[in-house]
DNA sequence: CCGTATCCCATAAGATACTG
DNA sequence: CAGTATCTTATGGGATACGG
């Protein structure tokens, strides 16, 4: 009977599966999972689409600064005032990585306070395709009630 | 004319702008953009959707890891040899997850050497939708060529 | 108002070893 | 094979202060 080797030494005994594949007998290679997945800095059309929402989204609060800005809130302090918890720091970090990743645009206006807002770019808006799967997603949760 | 104070002391003057709204004046209230992104422990009823995507995908390897089941390798084993540079603990990491929040399901069998399953859940499939966003943004990317 | 820099702590994640 | 535990390093993120 074929056994497998366990690492004390001993061995356990196998009981054949349906198919009995041998262990490289996978469906999938390696293929390119990975190729994307880089944290690389470079801009947007380097990246798969993938890596660019794993980039920007992997973050407690790029789903909120997204949908701040696509709901029109697109000045900083505003943005600050409307989310308790958010601080500068974060928010310019995500300001910065969704501006650099063509998602946003940043345009500056020479008043006085400075007024500076973001807005969606044409691929922002692609972009919030995704945010709108997550929302459809709700309705498949099963009731909070 | 109006001034600004500045943290030095100094004023800057204000130039009014279009509509020269007061700074209470924003268009969104605080709202329930916190509600919602808390990174609670409980399982998927009592959170919405964008806190279960949030929670799940903000980790280097989600997006690679629920692609490698929905694509058929969920033999963890298989994953890790599948994407170089996947470890154990992160993998089983993510796979409690996947699971505590319903999306995945996890099926041992009964055999030496052991077997374990991870499948994607009715809920899980749901959640396929926001990939399926993702891929379809990959579409709008300007050309890597 | 907008943005940057620092210091500090919490969490993520790679490497490694080990149990059933 | 599947999974847990531990240790160390890297990164995230909150608080605060400061500069344009």
């Amino acid at each position: 009977m074929v056994s497998f080797v366990v690492s004390d030494g001993s061995t356990m005994p196998v009981r054949p599966q349906s198919h009995n594949q041998a262990q490289t007998d996978y469906p999938l290679s390696k293929r390119s999972y990975l190729i994307a997945m880089n944290t690389s800095k470079s801009p947007a059309n380097s990246l798969t689409a993938a890596a660019i929402v794993e980039n920007v989204i992997k973050c407690k609060w790029s789903l909120t600064v997204f949908r701040l800005v696509r709901e029109g809130v697109n000045r900083p302090g505003a943005m600050e005032r409307a989310v308790p918890g958010l601080t500068t720091k974060v928010l310019n970090e995500r300001l910065l990585k969704f501006v650099r990743f063509g998602v946003f645009e940043r345009r500056e206006f020479a008043e006085l306070p400075p007024r500076v807002e973001y807005s969606l770019t044409a691929f922002g808006q692609k972009f919030a395709g995704v945010l709108d799967a997550v929302d459809s997603l709700q309705k498949e949760l099963p009731s909070t009630d």
